[in-house]
RNA sequence: GCCGGAGUGGCGGAAUUGGCAGACGCGAUGGACUCAAAAUCCAUUGUCCACUGGGCGUGCGGGUUCGAGUCCCGCCUCCGGCACCA
């Protein structure tokens, strides 16, 4: 009988299916296993990455599942967004149909993987059953004051007519076209994240995170101490206040700084000689683009022909504005000390300042600017103090006088969530020229999409052109007022689907929070490293907030994150306009879904990235087509006989590898728990070459069977039935090895000379020192290595290895 | 520049605690079966040499150790992230 992969995956999909076998509810006697692997835009077509990506969470979930875990693991659609938007430019299509299409197309494929979920709780962000609850969100958020509206410069793509979030501006290009990011000044909203930063700094150490995710928002984070402090502008009653981490350098100021955009400006240099000159470097650094304004070139500014009095000696430092200094962090303006600092030393020498070290550079120096530790010089009351000691007397002294604090200092911003774009969750806010800033009432939502004619963009929301949508009554006043236009960021969605899925069907509340504290934290999330400070941060913080509301007991959503590495097809990373996409599909139909679930398994670590290469999927598709010959008896010209020695050895084989697949699968160590079955399978070929027992091989395919069952289902739900198994292979308990079968009598003793292997031979496990030396002294290959030498040394380490040391004299 | 990760055969990779380097697979070569091919099975497959044996070998240079892919010091290269954050 051959193996038809096509038909039996046809045949078991449909019966996992049939008989919902993965869905689950709540059961307080088994212990939960939450597993999300994270949501895919539904693109239509599944790529070798979300294969990847959803052959370890079914493998989990399988897996959890026979060792008895009430495992849930649900899908959904991150179905919001530019695709849709821009194929209904393209087509006229309606995004709603085609997304829906491409949900129906993709869901299939993933079925055709054989990855098996609780459909029962699939959701879908741009149905109204779920962004209605984004909208709650959006209010619960805007009550708290943590959403709000302000004018604000903000990342603005000028090919997708929208703003963008901080998170989504890549080396100054858009995200999604890579068009480059200029600043608008616009009104917007904005989510509260800043209030945050601290805790989503500190709990990221109990996380069972890849350390370079950690790193990624550590860093993006960005916290930093310091001191804040105030500086009066000389002749005037004007004065700023100024962040530095360096409070101990302040006596090497020689110069200060603000940002162009910095409130005082203004003020300054209205009417002043150098408006003019002022105004028009302003205005440079406005409208540059994000990618020009980063850009590390030459230092410019302008001098206001103003100074400030620094306050530790009363000095007068001129003040300038530059572009390297940035609104957006600390207060927008600093003190400048060029000796401590390269960009303020650069700034320096094209400005002719003068330049003061306040700390003496090593020996041999060639450098610029010198920012390393050591005593204080030129610095007053500082001098001869350490780093350390030097700041902290001196936020001392700032504290005592009344100037100043030391502070604290994030580089995360705010999370802006508005965009101007039509396939997205409307904000569901009025705007009443009497009452202002109106919620809609909680009873009114959802607030749906209104139909548009056009959905291209034209810098406003293609909402704003339906009148029928914009203008309404008040909530409050019943006066005459317009709607929020704008909608929001798809990462508001994918903040807290996770929670959803916990009750996804409930139309009274956004989930019932007995229920996600049942299912919460999510034990294994398992998704693309790209999200690392996007969605992963912004899960994080809404996690935190319906924390702090009481509708969720843990603090951090995601116990354990699985990152795993990207697919490339040699020459790059796959990509439709690359051309060199490997679909799936094909694999389904020339090898099946077993061999290529197995061969993503195989690849290599699944941290790793990976090159595609079309031939390993034979390497796969031969392993599975000799466990099914080994099954069916095709291989086997078995007999009964007496038990003999070969019989206990492969037994106690089959034993010692689910042993080592066992510890393989639970340290994510998938390519090493196939190899072990392929080598499993290997001896069992030779075994039966040899003449096997029947006996013997039912129960070593039994538990090839088990442990290929959460790998390659398909194949190993067919043969459990042919061989006459009964009962549902997916819901069989994970088998246990037998510790007595897995001990060894002997195993292999390595002899060394001087570290070198001479020989090896097979000793009792339970060989002493003594012996083991005096049957390595005995081997006949190692006797001449010790004629006419000294033995120095002996290490022995039974029962593995022996190394003489010798020295020839 | 800063932070993180990685460098092992022709290729993907293995070596979990400092103890047999190259498991497993791909590819390749030879053989069996076949009219033939495919499939399958068997064998070989790091490299060099004076080949029943031995030398060399895990990016490079040092070091620790009886013993180093693994630990330490100093480099090089590649990948990823952040990047005028005061």
């Amino acid at each position: 009988m051959a193996y038809d992969f096509q038909h039996i995956e046809t045949k078991w999909q449909k019966r996992w299916a049939d008989e919902r076998t993965f869905s689950v509810i709540e059961d307080a006697t088994r212990p939960k296993f939450y597993n999300v692997c994270m949501y895919p835009y539904p693109s239509g077509d599944i790529h070798m990455g979300h294969v990847r990506n959803y052959t370890y969470g079914d493998l989990l979930t399988r897996y959890k599942t026979m060792q008895g875990f009430n495992v849930l693991s649900p899908m959904g659609w991150d179905s919001f967004g530019l695709p849709a938007e821009n194929a209904a430019i393209r087509t006229g299509v309606h995004p709603l149909i085609f997304t829906e299409n491409q949900i129906e197309r993709m869901k299939a494929q993933i079925g055709r993987l054989g990855a098996v979920y609780d459909w029962d709780r699939e959701l879908a962000v741009h149905r109204p059953d779920y962004y209605r609850w984004d909208q709650w969100l959006f209010l619960e958020l805007y009550d708290r004051g943590l959403a709000y509206k302000k004018n604000a410069p903000v990342n603005w793509c000028p090919n997708d007519q929208t703003v963008l979030a901080n998170e989504q501006v890549v080396d100054g290009l858009c995200e999604r076209c890579d068009g480059v990011v200029i600043k608008r000044d616009l009104d917007q909203w904005f989510f509260k994240i800043t209030d945050f930063a601290q805790r989503l700094l500190d709990d990221l150490e109990g996380l069972e995170w890849p350390e370079r995710v950690v790193t990624m928002q550590r860093n993006w984070i960005g916290r930093s101490e310091g001191c804040q402090f105030s500086m009066s502008v000389s002749g005037t009653d004007h004065s700023f206040e100024v962040y530095t981490t360096r409070p101990d350098t302040v006596f090497g100021m020689t110069f200060a700084v603000l940002a162009p955009e910095h409130p005082l400006v203004e003020q300054l240099i209205s009417g002043s000689p150098r408006e003019e000159e002022a105004r028009l470097y302003i205005d440079r650094a406005r409208n540059a683009s994000e990618i020009e304004r980063l850009s590390e070139g030459e230092k410019t500014g302008v001098y206001l022909g103003y100074d400030a009095v620094n306050p530790v000696n009363g000095r007068l430092v001129p003040i300038y504005i530059a572009d390297y200094v940035l609104m957006g962090y600390g207060t927008g303006a600093i003190m400048a000390v060029p000796g401590q600092d390269q960009r303020d030393w650069d700034f320096a020498s094209r400005y002719g300042i003068e330049i003061i070290r306040t700390v003496e550079p090593p020996a041999g120096w060639d450098g610029k600017a010198y920012t390393g530790d050591g005593p204080c010089i030129n610095s007053g009351f500082l001098d001869g103090l350490a780093m350390v000691e030097a700041k902290a007397r001196i936020i001392d002294w700032f504290e005592s006088e009344g100037l100043g604090r030391g502070t604290v200092n994030f580089r995360l911003r705010d999370w802006l969530i508005s965009r101007q774009r039509y396939w997205g969750c409307p904000i569901p806010i009025i705007n009443c020229p009497d009452c202002g800033l109106v919620p809609v009432p909680r009873d009114q939502l959802p607030v749906i999409h209104p139909e548009v004619e056009d959905y291209a963009p034209a810098g406003r929301s293609p909402l704003a052109g339906v009148p029928e949508f914009v203008f309404v009554e008040c909530p409050e006043c019943g006066g005459p007022a317009e709607r929020e236009t704008d909608t929001m960021d798809t990462f508001v969605d994918s903040s807290w689907y996770f929670l959803r899925y916990a009750d996804a069907r409930n139309e009274d509340v956004i989930f019932d929070p007995e229920k996600v504290a049942y299912w919460m934290p999510v034990d294994q999330y398992i998704g693309g490293v790209e999200h690392a400070v996007l969605h992963l941060l912004y899960a994080r913080f809404i996690t935190k907030f319906f924390h702090d509301v009481g509708m969720v007991d843990v603090v951090e959503p995601f116990a354990k994150l699985f990152t795993q590495g990207m697919i490339v097809l040699s020459g790059g990373k796959m990509s439709k306009s690359r051309g060199n996409v490997v679909a799936p599909d094909e694999f389904f139909e020339s090898h099946g879904a077993d061999a290529l679930r197995l061969y993503h398994l195989f690849m290599g670590p699944p941290t790793d990235g990976a090159v595609w290469n079309d031939s390993g999927v034979d390497g796969t598709a031969r392993f599975l087509d000799r466990v099914w010959r080994i099954a069916v008896g095709e291989f086997a010209q078995t007999e009964e006989r007496e038990e003999s020695a070969a019989d206990s050895e492969i037994l106690a084989d089959a034993h010692r590898t689910l042993q080592k697949v066992t510890s393989d699968i639970d340290r994510f160590a998938f390519n090493t728990a196939v190899a072990a079955q392929m080598e499993f399978s290997n001896s069992l070929s030779a075994y039966l070459h040899a003449g096997g027992r029947t006996q013997t091989l039912r129960e070593c395919v039994r538990l090839q069977l088990l442990m290929l069952a959460p790998m390659a289902p398909h194949i190993a739900h067919e043969l459990w039935e042919l061989v006459g198994y009964g009962g549902l292979l997916a819901v069989e308990p994970w088998p246990r090895w037998d510790p007595e079968l897995v001990k060894r009598d002997t195993v292999t003793m390595v002899v060394q000379v001087n570290g070198k292997v001479r020989d090896k031979l097979e000793v009792s496990v339970d060989v002493t020192a003594e012996e083991a030396e005096a049957v390595a002294r005995a081997l006949a290959k190692i006797q001449p290595w010790l004629e006419g030498a000294t033995v120095r040394k002996v290490i022995v380490r039974p029962p593995t290895l022996v190394n003489i040391v010798v020295a020839n004299d």
